[in-house]
DNA sequence: TAAATGTTGCC
DNA sequence: GCAACATTT
């Protein structure tokens, strides 16, 4: 018999946002301890990995969701802000916590205050796997070492079978007495003057009900087609679950047996390979703290990456003159979301044809991005510019002309987010530059006027990127 | 998860 | 002249 008095069991919650198959918040019910779920704010500890702008206004309303659903439990969700360690240190104090649940961190700010919370107390400090299919070290070669290329990787994923049974949602919790709570609202989370996130309310619905209800529409709708129709950016074809997924409003578990119970076939295993994707850097950033700022290939030290603010800048705000990198980069600016395969392409563009550090646009999409992910996003980025897991950088300097013309052959993508271009004919509307001025002036397009020219010619920018890889590989031997 | 360039074989 | 295929970056 638990009274609300009784030593409470915390339940640290950061990115498993949710009710259901969530093995921190089982085993803090499991304690028949009262449980006293709470999330901290911490803009300190991560450095410059604090949440960006986009992820704070999802935050906002995937606490409030999950407040509400607490809530309903008759435990309410606790909100305190600081630095973690401390903050949950003086909360146990507080509250005579006898232990303390939470999901196993990957990121390395997380993972240091963990033991700074050891350090601090005695009660037991429970990890659980929460955020991935596996635990960090589950997954290694034959001979223990860690995985540095996919395909490999993903098969001895594969050869462990369907993910656990997924947990559910408590029906009834043991509350605790609840001690001081911040207000959801006086952490401003959300941006005002000016109010940027139109696009985002009109794009999401952050929270865990709304991220079932998109993995169950995504899979009896556009899965089966996903193998193709993922790569086309006017398409509706991706499930757009990354936030949800970053967030953890929903497990990776419950979304990959949701896909295998849609039935065999193409799209299920492509997809399911991109959960295994988000696993592989997961699994690299627990084995390479320094994955998020440092080349995971040392020779990429000596890389000539340029310094060119005005280039960074137009590459920001989507002007570059390249349509689908600018429609890209407007996508992302206005809805806090890029497809994957636009992601490529003005990651390419920008580490190769403007040699600019792939840093610069980790940060950049750190800050604009719902679903900035440390793991991902660092992995991705250090993919694209070749000193990252799975090298091969000649591989991946992407034509963004060829790019449009194979996945976004009507236009549709282009004309959506780069309204300048609207009336341009699918023919040209990928390389204006190279269209008759007849064409540009019935487009209503003037060069240069209404719509950038390019910023870099693209078979110079591919040439000067493949003679600075090629410096390197010959300084490496 | 690419693109450019060179070569072959056919009209 | 050009499409299919092979090689190189």
């Amino acid at each position: 018999m638990t009274t609300p008095s009784a030593p409470p069991a915390l339940l640290w919650l950061r990115r498993e946002l949710r009710l259901h198959d969530n093995r921190a918040l089982a085993a803090a019910v499991g304690s028949a301890r009262p449980v006293l779920p709470v999330y901290v704010l911490d803009d300190a500890t991560p450095g410059p990995w604090a949440d960006g702008g986009a992820s704070r206004w999802w935050l906002h309303h995937s606490l409030s969701e999950l407040a509400a659903s607490f809530a309903a439990l008759g435990a309410p969700l606790v909100l305190r802000r600081g630095r973690t360690a401390g903050v949950l240190a003086a909360l146990a104090a507080e509250t005579g916590a006898a232990e303390i649940h939470a999901g196993q961190p990957i990121e390395p700010w997380a993972i240091a205050a963990v033991a700074e919370l050891r350090a601090r107390l005695t009660i037991p400090i429970n990890l659980h796997r929460t955020l991935t299919l596996h635990g960090p070290d589950a997954i290694r070669t034959q001979t223990g070492t860690p995985y540095g290329v996919f395909t490999p990787f993903a098969r001895a994923c594969r050869l462990r079978g369907e993910p656990e049974r997924p947990v559910p949602a408590p029906s009834r919790m043991p509350a605790a007495i609840a001690p001081h709570s911040d207000r959801l609202e006086a952490w401003r989370l959300l941006p005002s003057r000016p109010d940027w996130a139109g696009g985002l309310r009109t794009a999401w619905q952050p929270g865990e009900a709304a991220a079932r209800k998109r993995l169950a529409t995504f899979a009896a709708g556009p899965l089966p087609s996903y193998a193709t129709a993922r790569d086309l950016p006017g398409v509706e074809g991706t499930s757009r679950l990354s936030p949800h997924l970053h967030f953890g409003e929903i497990s990776p578990d419950a979304a990959w047996r949701a896909a295998t119970a849609a039935g065999a076939g193409r799209g299920i295993e492509v997809w399911q390979n991109e959960i295994l994707w988000r696993e592989f850097s997961a699994n690299l950033l627990w084995h390479h703290p320094n994955l998020p700022f440092a080349p995971l290939r040392p020779e990429f030290a000596a890389m000539p990456w340029r310094t060119d603010p005005d280039g960074l800048r137009a590459w920001q705000r989507g002007e570059t003159g390249i349509p689908i990198v600018d429609a890209g980069m407007r996508q992302l600016w206005q809805t806090g979301w890029m497809h994957n395969r636009v992601r490529m392409i003005v990651a390419s563009f920008l580490v190769k044809h403007l040699l600019l550090p792939w840093q610069d646009g980790a940060a950049w999409f750190w800050d604009t991005l719902v679903d900035a992910d440390l793991a991902s996003n660092s992995a991705q980025w250090q993919w694209v510019a070749g000193s990252g897991a799975d090298a091969a950088p000649y591989f991946r300097i992407f034509n963004p002309v060829l790019q449009g013309t194979k996945f976004d052959p009507d236009g549709a993508y282009v004309r959506r987010y780069v309204p300048e271009l609207a009336n341009v004919p699918a023919a040209e509307i990928h390389a204006p530059w190279q269209a008759p001025d007849l064409v540009l002036r019935g487009a209503g397009v003037a060069l240069g006027r209404n719509y950038p020219k390019p910023i870099v010619d693209l078979a110079a920018g591919r040439q000067r990127a493949l003679d600075a890889l090629a410096a390197l590989n010959k300084a490496r031997s």
